[in-house]
RNA sequence: GCGGAUGUGGUGAAAUGGCAGACACGCUAGACUUAGGAUCUAGUGCCGUAAGGUGUGGAGGUUCAAGUCCUCUCAUCCGCACCA
């Protein structure tokens, strides 16, 4: 009974392969569920991240698959994006040979660490398959109205050559490669998801429970929703002529309409039209120019450092007093929130507060705490008092923000309005690997989208990648092409779209039976039946880009009628990382362990109940090598002791009253291990626990000898750990229960009953000794027995209270 | 600044308000031994020979009883951040 990993692992993998043991079944009257782990990019070889990930939805898999479900858990690769074209650059290799070699290589590693993935539903989202449908949809949302092309001023990462959606940009870095994000001012096409804003906020609160809360949170923060006015500030005469009456005007939106008379001037971006207008049409001085072009080329980095401004010497009039109101550009007005500009109330906000105090700008406070005087030294932005607000003065801020709405709604110069932090959602990208945007540039017909039936629009393979350029663009023909419409010679679009479209609606084709890939991207039944995923795992850093994309997803396509549900995950399990020496594992801290050496080396069964044995699911995983070690000598004893089994087809009966108490101990932690368990998978989540409960047991079995106590130990034993170590797990079963085990089993409660139980005994709350108590014992008894036992630290004390825990302790209250 | 989380032995971590430290790693001692990074046995929060004391970041509070509930506070981590 010697273990040997390498042997027993590949004998199942094959065995599983060649019975086509993953393969969800298609008949869609049985109970389902579909667990789901976040698909790879497809890097080369596995890490350690992937390897919890996929081990925390393989054993959710295996589980249910024990208790008779039908289930789907599919893999594939998000395999467009940039790495592969910067591998292409690096080592002259097609960005298509080196990603699906690395996928060949990755689907090893899958095999040979035991996972039970559907293999007939692989997919890569670079298959010419994937993109023909996502395409179609593109050319669906397109004539919705949810995609649609403008001009903007977009996030440009100069070192990967291309936009980045407003999710993509971190600390005003790039997400991939922390260069330095710039704005560019370029067309663009983009997803109207702020048609979705209010949705994707409400909605959330149909995912509480499921979804971590911090998700929740996140989400909630990113989508942003604020109430406020939007009015407008009218330029006075003399403004007016200087703009050439070009503008009248232009909007403001605050959330503190109960400041409005603290107004002291207005700000408007560098990027705002009326600026571009003054700029081009040379009616500033030269000096104020330049400080509005070296404000707009700032880095948003080193925009954030200092405010910075110039004044326009142009009024407007204030709404309610007539009075007027200076107007200067202000490096901290973001033009993509809100209408680009702002009124500027100092004495109610720090940003207002910092920038007047630069230029000397009057400061008038409008509001004071409810019980105390104003400090004017600095913004005082909570809620309070008006006054010096004519009509409004003593009134609370939240009461004078309704009252001051409805004014202006009464005077028809300003309405309530709702805006959203949420932008749409830019998705072209200027690289060679990812998904060409079916549209034709005709002369005559302006943007045209091709015709479902000429997709896919395929990349060409016959491509130069040098890093600087668009390379679909430079491509000597791929772009020419005939316009769909008039059948002129036109240009094709030459952008591709963000991968995160991919992994937008890839859980919806796993739903789709392989045997109609070719002709439907999914069917509604399936579908139907699939939906929702029961369990999403996956990286915290999704929290925000892939979930909310994928949501809207969901919502568009509901709304164009190909699915029936709101939310596509109802249940949501974010891992935390795998770290080593305290930080995340990466090469350039040299702290990696390579997944593959460790199978070598231990096995797959180790690597797996290490991972799920060292921390629950959500918290930080420490690498230890020699607590692998320990994950690894268990599984050997386990493997080895399990020479004490008899062979039988079905789960032992035993007597459990004529049992000794080493006997009747292990049968009792051997179920307490199955309860255990049972709470785990089903709500839980907390597999550490679990297989402590399981070494329990084990260390209880082998104080005992009997044998049909060891089969009925391992009858359950070796069904709980199945979905962890599946390999050890099978094996035994099938040595000894031909298989038969692996399935949902029963808590028998009678291994519970207890004649005679121990009990605690404290005085005043401070644990002193234990008794030993006939369980139906009345509560006079325990107390007399407790006071016996514990008489040592009676003497002489009065006792002045006395509480009895059933089944648990006497606590004795005592004093001099 | 705003939001969220976490804080327990040498380490990873357990504990429906009811005997803190389960389980494991490490360590110590011992056994066996073909001397091995194997296996087995015992021990292991801290102080103390012991009795006992003390102990869940810190300070208060509620309770017969608090790691757990409440108030304040400190530290670390994560997310967002000039969002008007």
């Amino acid at each position: 009974m010697e273990y040997s990993s390498k042997k027993l692992e590949k004998q199942w993998q094959e065995y599983w392969a060649k019975n086509r043991s993953f393969e969800p079944s298609e008949d869609f009257t049985k109970k389902k569920k579909y667990i789901l782990s976040m698909f790879p990019f497809p890097s080369g070889r596995l890490h350690m991240g992937h390897v919890r990930n996929y081990t925390l939805s393989d054993a959710f898999a295996r589980y249910y698959r024990q208790q008779g479900f039908n289930v789907l858990h599919p893999i594939g690769f998000d395999s467009f994006g940039m790495p592969a074209e910067n591998a292409a650059i690096k080592n002259g290799s097609h960005p298509k040979t080196w990603t699906y070699s690395n996928i060949d290589y990755m689907k090893g590693e899958f095999k040979s660490l035991g996972f039970s993935f559907s293999k007939e539903r692989e997919l890569a989202t670079s298959d010419e398959l994937y993109t023909k449908f996502e395409q179609g949809f593109i050319i669906d949302m397109y004539e919705k109205g949810l995609l649609y092309r403008k001009k903007g001023f977009l996030n440009w990462c100069p070192s990967c050559n291309t936009v980045l959606a407003n999710e993509q940009v971190i600390d005003g870095t790039c997400w991939r490669c922390d260069t330095s994000v710039v704005k560019k001012d370029m067309n663009q096409y983009y997803f109207k998801i702020t048609h979705y804003g209010d949705e994707l906020l409400s909605d959330l609160s149909k995912l509480e429970g499921g979804w971590p809360k911090q998700v929740l949170t996140m989400q909630e923060n990113w989508i942003g929703k604020s109430n406020g006015l939007e009015f407008r500030f009218s330029f006075d005469e003399v403004s007016l002529g200087r703009l050439n009456s070009k503008f009248d005007g232009f909007d403001v939106f605050t959330t503190r309409p109960d400041t409005i008379y603290g107004v002291s001037y207005a700000a408007i971006a560098p990027e705002h039209e009326i600026v571009s207008y003054m700029i081009q049409n040379s009616l500033l001085d030269d000096s104020v120019r330049e400080q509005i072009e070296s404000m707009k080329n700032a880095s948003s980095i080193e925009r954030q450092k200092e405010k910075s401004g110039v004044a326009l010497n142009l009024h407007v009039v204030h709404p309610l007093t007539k009075k007027s109101v200076p107007v200067w550009v202000a490096n901290f007005v973001l033009m993509d929130y809100g209408s680009g500009a702002v009124m500027a109330v100092p004495a109610h906000d720090e940003r207002d507060f910092d920038f007047a105090q630069k230029y000397d700008l009057p400061i008038h406070a409008v509001i004071k705490p409810f019980n105390s005087e104003s400090d004017d030294t600095k913004a005082f932005t909570e809620i309070g008092e008006l006054f010096s607000s004519e009509s409004f003065n003593g009134l609370n801020s939240k009461d004078a923000q309704a009252k001051i709405i409805e004014h202006f709604e009464m005077l028809k110069i300003g309405t309530k309005k709702i805006n959203f932090k949420l932008k749409d959602w830019g998705v072209s990208r200027q690289r060679y690997w990812g998904a060409p945007i079916p549209f034709v540039h005709c002369d005559d017909c302006g943007l045209v989208m091709e015709k479902k039936e000429n997709l896919p629009i395929a990349l060409p393979e016959d491509i130069v990648i040098t890093g600087e350029g668009n390379p679909l663009d430079k491509h000597p023909t791929w772009k020419h092409c005939k316009c769909p419409t008039c059948a002129k010679d036109a240009l094709r679009e030459t952008d591709t779209m963000d991968t995160f479209v991919e992994s937008s609606w890839y859980f919806l084709r796993f739903c789709a039976s392989p045997k109609n890939w070719e002709d439907e991207a999914f069917s509604r039944e399936q579908i139907e039946y699939w939906m929702s995923v029961d369990h999403y795992i996956g990286g915290i850093e999704h929290a925000i880009l892939h979930l909310l994309y994928a949501r809207f997803f969901t919502k568009v396509f509901r709304d164009l009628g190909y699915i029936s549900f709101d939310e596509p995950f109802d249940r949501l399990l974010t891992q935390g990382m795998v770290l080593k020496d305290g930080a995340k594992m990466s090469k350039s801290k040299g702290n990696t362990v390579d997944p593959d050496a460790i199978i070598e080396k231990y096995g797959a069964d180790t690597a797996r109940l290490f991972i799920l044995f060292a921390a629950p699911p959500t918290q930080e995983l420490e690498w230890n090598d020699s607590a692998v070690e320990g994950a690894y000598r268990f599984i050997k004893r386990f493997y080895e002791r399990s020479s004490n089994i008899t062979k039988t087809e079905s789960i032992p009966s035993i007597d459990h009253a004529s049992l000794s108490k080493e006997e009747q101990f292990a049968r009792k932690k051997v179920y307490e291990a199955l309860v255990r368990a049972q709470d785990v998978y089903n709500e839980k989540y907390t597999f550490n626990t679990m297989i402590a409960g399981v070494m329990e047991a084990m260390n209880a079995l082998n104080a005992q000898s009997n044998s049909a106590i060891w089969s009925e130990g391992y009858w359950i034993l070796a069904s709980i750990m199945e979905p962890v170590i599946p390999h050890v797990c099978s094996e035994i079963s099938s040595r000894y229960f031909s298989l038969k085990n692996l399935t949902s089993q029963r808590v028998l409660e009678e291994v519970f009953v207890e004649n005679v139980i121990t009990l605690g005994v404290s005085i005043n709350g401070k644990a002193r000794t234990e008794i030993e108590v006939a369980v139906d014992a009345s509560s006079e008894d325990v107390i007399k027995i407790a006071k016996e036992s514990a008489a040592k630290w009676l003497e002489g004390k009065t006792i002045v209270k006395e509480i009895v825990v059933p089944k648990k302790l006497v606590n004795l209250v005592i004093k001099d």
